[in-house]
DNA sequence: CTATAATTTCAGTAATTCCTGAAATTAAAG
DNA sequence: CTTTAATTTCAGGAATTACTGAAATTATAG
């Protein structure tokens, strides 16, 4: 599954042992359990810490870490989620820019020049609603998600609503506190 | 870029140069422009029509084939989420549904089945809001980004308003029409 | 400080993925 | 139906990525 999450298939094996255990387990048994070499499971935790995935626990009277994943499955969503963004997105958005910037200075190729301002446009809107979402508890987040397309009929019913009171009501100066359902 | 995408460099190569050009091009010409092998660019052609990715042309009294992306970003970026939730998440949620079964009759190990069946419920509901939004035209889903973490204020807004009103306003009765703000 | 356990690094090899040119196939034009 | 242009397939080689064991490093206990 992982393979396609921009993680290699051995580390996502490790992953999923480890989001499955019930303890938290060191880098012998992970390689034991998967028969990989010693190397190859220090390999892949390194890898995971770098993606922020797993947690390190330290057993008293015992010298070596054990690791665990994170209870929360939509906090490791998150994590991943936000990873990403860092090193795919992030990246892809800048050299928009500079492309944008260069071909802009040359009036070059007009039709290209478009085409890329459309994408940067998209990947900005999206990973600024990526970073408001983030911001959500996970229990908002399910709520909106269980939601779905409702919520954009709960758009119209808010103009609605607000047009036949007479009222103006700026999405900005709703209510401050807000807890899932 | 798309090489994080579920498609290999080459493919997303090929893809780019068919995004920014203001016209239809064919196999030779991409082959030329990328210094890619006739072959190469046939593979790369072949994948990216697997994915719905591009649109076809015949240009009268040449028989050649002619490739575009389509001209909507938001179109080819719906596509692709379409695309890989069906080669990636869909086999992943049944395989996660096999392993419950099979666990469940054993009722071996408590800890690894509940994980994954909020692994599981994590992807379904993701699964399912991501069939609602895909529904929703492009201006709508554009406002609703726009707006973010705001439709959660909204959300509570709403209650708020139909209390004071004294009403109740399920979501399911609120008005069908939907167009963008 | 020394001995030893745990972990990491890294060079070499294995495995996988990608790309090419030649041959085969398809299909349009005459 | 035949010719020829366009495209696809595929086996082999190139390039990339992943894995291993040995050696080096780090860190803890005595």
């Amino acid at each position: 599954m992982g393979s396609r999450w921009g993680i290699n298939r051995t580390v996502g094996q490790i992953y999923a042992l480890l989001y499955v255990s019930p303890k938290a387990l060191n880098a012998d048994e992970i390689g034991e359990a998967l028969a990989f070499s010693r190397s190859n499971v220090s390999m892949g935790l390194k890898e995971l810490q770098s993606w922020n995935l797993v947690r390190l626990q330290h057993l008293p009277g015992d010298r070596r870490e054990y690791f665990r994943a994170p209870d929360d499955v939509w906090a490791i969503f998150r994590t991943l989620a936000e990873e990403r963004r860092k090193r795919e997105i992030d990246p892809t958005l800048s050299m928009l820019r500079e492309a944008l910037m260069e071909e802009g200075v040359l009036g070059d190729d007009v039709h290209a020049q478009a085409r890329m301002r459309q994408m940067h446009e998209l990947i900005e809107l999206m990973t600024g609603w990526l970073a408001d979402v983030q911001k959500m508890d996970s229990a908002t987040l399910v709520s909106l998600m269980k939601m779905g397309a409702k919520v954009a009929k709960l758009l119209e019913a808010k103009d609605k609503m607000a047009v036949s009171l007479g009222l103006k009501v700026p999405a900005e100066k709703l209510p401050e506190s807000i807890e899932s359902n």
